[in-house]
DNA sequence: CATTTACTTAGCTCATCGGTTAAATAACCT
DNA sequence: AGGTTATTTAACCGATGAGCTAAGTAAATG
């Protein structure tokens, strides 16, 4: 019986060999021979691995000739980001949007208050550091 | 010989009791039995996947009398959005550079109308972190 | 056609994982 | 003290996972 999509997902990247091959990926496509090389590992170990990265979505492979070119697929990235997001406020602060009002708030006030309130403003860009919607 | 701390993170959340156990969480901190409720799953069961998740440090629990309280911890969440983040490009078409200066362009040519003085500085931000509201 | 190159499949081992039940621990409540 | 409630630990089991070696497939090349 196969897992739920995300769950095969998060399985694929919990391990540091596979993610080290996605690692190689993001810098482009290229064959299984070129990213075994790194491994102290057997060809068919990588085998398995990008076997089990495909079938997660994380990434597609080609034929060209006998070679057998892998690269990055968007897709189960973006369903592990969206699953992510659920959780983004807990270690996001300035994701919240109630938060981030408050802080453009508190900006538009200080913008008008001169030095005294230095002190605040830095605060609060910190915490809008990653504050992406809004 | 204990895996890296990514490695367990992403192998704990390969569980959908345990991502689900995760929701319920982000709902609120709560006890063991309240957690263990929605499963068909011996308490035993639920007790060994909290401690998946605790030593994930994707939970913290503290102690209140005979319970043990459950909370998210957002330490791992973090690392795991900032592993991501390598990635981020493949699928968020506004993360790349040119997409983003597109992105503050019509923002700028938008900018006519709003009264927001804060409104270049957000912009940036989002092209920063290369993610916006679609 | 035979060989080399690039991979995959098959079959095995061993460790870990998710679940179980039964028993232990811990704190509260008569 | 004795009992109830909340949770963990222990011991076990079947399934899965990551690695191996050896053998199989597929396409270019001599």
């Amino acid at each position: 019986m196969p897992l739920d999509p995300l769950s095969s997902t998060f399985a694929a990247l919990a391990d540091p060999t596979r993610r080290a091959i996605l690692a190689r990926l993001a810098l482009g496509e290229t064959s299984v021979m070129e990213l075994a090389k790194p491994f102290d590992m057997s060809l068919p170990a990588i085998s398995k691995h990008l076997k089990v990265l495909e079938h997660a979505g994380l990434i597609s492979r080609g034929r060209e000739a006998q070679w057998r070119p892998c690269r990055i697929a968007p897709s189960s990235f973006k369903q592990v980001d969206g699953w992510l997001g659920n959780f983004r406020r807990f270690w996001d602060e300035s994701f919240n949007r109630l938060d981030g009002l408050l802080e453009e708030m508190k900006a538009e006030e200080a913008a008008k208050a001169p030095p005294h309130t230095t002190r605040k403003v830095r605060v609060k860009k910190e915490k809008q550091r990653g504050r992406t919607r809004g």
